[in-house]
DNA sequence: ATAGCGCCCTGGTGGC
DNA sequence: TGCCACCAGGGCGCTA
């Protein structure tokens, strides 16, 4: 699932191409990908328009216009968001395409079809979620207080809590269950049971484990590739998701699955605490 | 305000 | 071997 170092993983890459491109052409395969505007509509308003740049901002990827508008788009669990030339191979499920000047083709395929695209005018159309997006866990403005605020008062449990895109944009099942495990924390625990220097530890850990997948290119558990369309490789250096049943690497406990936050769960039950 | 749950959607998997 | 229930889960809308 592509998550804070998969989305900027594919941000970095179309940031690398995608500038300067004219957008020759619109083939919106799924209309439904489109949330907030018919095919038409987005063709009238964007064939001629050339990219200029691109953010992102949680899990959106944020595809600026030179008239200003934005294309934001979310991957959820399977989409793909890749640039390939006119004419190379396709993925399967190929949702939209859109023919760029140059002989090159920004391309959007999801086999689940979760993902979404919001094309914001001045008039708006931003996705809800993004303008009540928290705090960017990568960013300078995530500090230990930051973290401390955030878990403060609430009886949530702390993975619940990490998911939540409104508090800390960008941290989705696998990294919650990570950071949670490096940090010898048990998901289930109220968030504002922590102490503080549990606290400190998980900012850490979150900040580290985000940052070591980003050089790794992100995780591809089965569906994720790059920009390019590359798999990632922090797959090989997960600890706890996906591993159930098989041991710690740190203390050789048998590894259990259990449901948090109604989300499948990944813990060592002897080292988180 | 907060917390929990069902829904969307399809392919892969595991059990019988 | 074949079938089918179930699981994966981000975001959103609804409920208590």
């Amino acid at each position: 699932m592509p998550e804070l170092p998969e989305v900027e993983t594919v941000r970095r890459q179309l940031a690398a191409v995608l500038p300067g491109r004219r957008i020759k052409g619109v083939d919106v395969r799924l209309a439904r990908i489109l949330r907030n505007i018919a095919p038409e509509a987005l063709q009238e308003r964007i064939i001629g328009r050339r990219f200029t740049g691109v953010d992102r901002r949680g899990k959106f990827l944020i595809l600026h216009l030179d008239d200003g508008a934005r294309l934001i788009v979310h991957l959820r669990m399977t989409g793909r968001m890749t640039v390939a030339r006119a004419g190379d191979p396709e993925w399967p499920y190929t949702r939209v395409v859109v023919s760029l000047d140059g002989g090159s083709e920004l391309r959007f395929s999801d086999v689940r079809t979760f993902g979404t695209w919001h094309y914001a005018g001045d008039t708006g159309g931003e996705p809800p979620g993004l303008a009540a997006m928290g705090v960017e866990p990568l960013s300078d403005g995530f500090t230990p207080d930051t973290l401390a605020g955030v878990l403060a008062g609430r009886r949530a449990p702390v993975k619940a809590v990490l998911l939540d895109q409104r508090r800390i944009a960008g941290i989705g099942n696998i990294y919650a269950d990570e950071a949670l495990f490096r940090a010898g924390i048990d998901p289930a625990r109220p968030a504002g049971s922590l102490s503080a220097e549990e606290v400190t530890r998980l900012h850490e850990k979150i900040r580290e484990v985000l940052q070591a997948s980003l050089e790794k290119g992100g995780t591809t558990v089965r569906d994720y590739v790059n920009g390019r369309g590359v798999p990632g490789e922090f797959q090989k250096y997960l600890e706890v998701y996906g591993r159930a049943g098989q041991p710690c690497r740190r203390c050789g406990t048998q590894l259990v699955k259990r449901k948090v936050a109604g989300r499948g769960t990944h813990v060592c039950p002897r080292c988180q605490r």
